[in-house]
DNA sequence: TTATACTTTACTATGTTTATCAACATAGTA
DNA sequence: TACTATGTTGATAAACATAGTAAAGTATAA
């Protein structure tokens, strides 16, 4: 099991996004693409997401960009999760087998999973990113 | 984010398994694959991996099969899915990328689910599957 | 009108899941 | 020993999902 490429990005780019929060100037995909070094071309599609999702809003023309659409504070990680990477019970379980042990496990184990991520909003990764750089001074 | 059907078959397949157990006579596969509904041909090789990973042991010839290699006690889910499915971080993560925040945030939600598969054991299961089945009665 | 940046669609590469098949190993029997 | 039924092992390939690329289309500020 793995969190996927994907998840990770668009995590990772809202992060870049709430750190201009709250601005008025969009930030353009380029400018995140570089920031959080994520693929250009494929941070496209995450970003197109993130709209349908109702986590960010985007703007056309020149000095147009992404920008988010809520303050960090009212962001989960668990709310991010669930919208990008899905739920975390196997596709295979038919109906007959939703009865089976493994589903009520997985969900249990779900359910700890919540409980970490609703009590991270966008507004702790970025304390807890500032400490990281200060600490570590690691890009430009 | 979702736990493969190949995590989930092989914790059925175990939990098959771990019913049988201290019997002597092994199960053969085509009897796994019917009591937990597995697609044959996919369960050999989970089975093989299985074996490789120490948790069970396979007996060839007539009357031969697999057989659990420890008390289901003594198995904790933790330590199949850890096997099996692997860590929870992103494969992407690059050395430089490994000091991001995210991956401290998926190291602690990963460190969340240890803690809620380390008190599961095989045992368990078998009990929790008991309670499920009596109640239900769905396999024939 | 034009430059800029988002939007949409199509395509390629890679990895995972599942199915198929031939080769090999073992136990029982004669 | 040789034969045979049963079952494991391992290689290969199709089907599908994920990750990433490319480029033409569209809206907007200047």
């Amino acid at each position: 099991m793995r969190i996927s490429a994907k998840c990770d990005y668009a995590c990772r780019a809202l992060t870049a996004l709430a750190k201009e929060w709250p601005n008025k100037k969009p930030i353009q995909i380029h400018m995140i693409s570089q920031s959080q070094d994520i693929p250009m071309r494929y941070l496209v599609h995450i970003l197109i997401q993130l709209k349908g999702l109702g986590l960010v809003t985007s703007t056309r023309g020149k000095a147009g960009g992404y920008a988010l659409l809520r303050a960090p504070k009212k962001i989960t990680l668990a709310e991010v999760m669930r919208k990008v990477c899905g739920p975390l019970l196997p596709r295979a379980s038919s109906a007959a087998k939703s009865e089976s042990v493994f589903a009520t496990i997985w969900k249990e184990l779900e359910g700890a999973m919540s409980k970490v991520l609703e009590n991270i909003t966008f507004d702790d990764i970025l304390k807890k990113a500032k400490g990281i750089d200060g600490a570590i001074n690691y890009h430009i």
